[in-house]
DNA sequence: TGACGTCACTTGTCCTTATGAGTGATGACT
DNA sequence: AGTCATCACTCATAAGGACAAGTGACGTCA
């Protein structure tokens, strides 16, 4: 019975004495912390207390609790995989992404017409309402298990000019490939990186365990003249992956977003 | 009253119906949501059910709660703050970040001496219990509101070469500024960004919403042989910053992380 | 030996009841 | 008019009880 006094509420005192166990390792990665009922004699407190506490824990993502056996301190292991997202090289003149074909698709890609909201509006600098081929895949690493939510936009005036995507299904992948070998188009693109709690499609297509955000990248190629030609989007549970970027400085005033 | 069925628990039936709510406008952003007293009568559950529900959404990042006051949609607005990592211009032979002085220091720096992480080392390419000089801000930009916590790491061995380190107390930021206009050292580095769940002094110095995550960029500068100079690390809300970079192909392989 | 039923353990769900505490409006008192 | 006590509303915390459901080990039975 450790008697507990200091911050405020009884379960926040409770998880803070939980937290501290884990952070300072009394508490091992992997290890089985003591049951409900052994921490409701321990602290002294009712069951609705010590799962309130538990509660808290969860959503920091400090433990895992699985129906039947236990809580287990989760293992804050860093991401086992790394998408480097610069440029590292060519090959026969096309530009090649290093880690762009690590992915195996875990489903049939969905292809359909949408139209801008506000946010892929703001990306690929159109109005509202401005009709786009959309391209959704759910990607998997199958060296690491990792799993990823893929998404191709590509507004209808861009489109016009680039082949395959007059056919049906259309192939916005190809497109995006076709756009890049392209001389007239040169390659520059600018990627935003985000991070968001998942909705439930999202951990589920994801396999997302709790308190895990998503981490969400996307990329906006431009032509010569900095126009947005297309958007890439791509995101996975931040506990799987991270992102790299390379970053050198050319001696030359790098392009500016708006003319 | 309406009736619910579908997935599973009775909880979860109550979030999915609010959930749905929201998402599709019934409940604007911003706006009340009835009380747990209400919304018991409505879905003709009990209180503890519906605490429940709302934990979940509240987890999920969909609302936020006020003691005395009620739940309410959480505004799902876009980060207001754009992180350019990318050097955009050079200015009398010196590289200057672009958003690299929008920051104020919040709190008097901490500097003290420190040793390598598993994480740490990996990135600075050094062993274990490799010494370090370490300096923590707590930074915010006026203008947003927006905090961001700091830290440079410099190996005892850097420091070495530097003026400016010896002193007490240290300033790695100004050294930090040293290297990067010295001739000797190219001016190139990787970024590599992460997502995690804040920790409770992380979400007490971010002043963080609930369910909202902290994005980690981790910067290691490289010398000429490619070799590891220092490492910063800025962390933030997610919900106030995004981050930003311009790739561009130059044409020429690009130097290899390994030699 | 193998299959299966049972049991003891775990967490999950749901209810009832009670009290504390923050917020804002109302209204009385000065 | 202004100040402040009160009250009705909100969510927060805590306890207790009951039953459902997942898990694994043990023991029985064919």
């Amino acid at each position: 019975m450790s008697e507990i006094q200091r911050p405020g509420a009884l379960y926040q005192q409770v998880a803070a004495a939980i937290r501290e166990a884990i952070l300072s390792g009394e508490f091992a990665p992997d290890s089985l912390l003591p049951s409900e009922a052994q921490l409701m004699t321990r602290y002294g407190v009712s069951r609705p207390t010590v799962r309130n506490a538990i509660a808290a824990l969860r959503a920091e993502g400090l433990i895992d609790v699985r129906h039947g056996k236990g809580s287990f301190v989760r293992s804050s292991g860093q991401p086992t995989l790394t998408l480097e997202r610069s440029i590292s090289h060519t090959r026969e003149g096309k530009f090649v992404m290093p880690t762009g074909d690590i992915w195996q698709e875990a489903e049939e890609p969905h292809t359909y017409r949408t139209r801008t909201t506000k946010s892929t509006g703001r990306l690929l600098q159109l109005g509202a309402e401005e009709a786009l081929f959309g391209c959704d895949r759910l990607l998997i690493d199958p060296s690491t298990g990792t799993r990823a939510m893929h998404r191709t936009l590509i507004p209808f005036e861009v489109a016009e000019a680039v082949p395959l995507l007059g056919e049906e299904p259309c192939k916005p992948a190809a497109a995006v490939d076709w756009v890049l070998t392209q001389a007239g188009h040169a390659l520059s693109w600018t990627e935003t990186v985000r991070a968001h709690m998942p909705l439930p499609d999202e951990r589920a297509a994801l396999q997302l365990p709790d308190a895990t955000p998503v981490l969400h990248v996307a990329r906006v190629a431009h032509n010569a003249g900095d126009r947005p030609l297309f958007l890439e989007e791509l995101r996975f549970g931040a506990d799987r992956a991270e992102l790299a970027y390379r970053i050198t400085a050319d001696k030359q005033p790098t392009r500016r977003t708006r003319a």
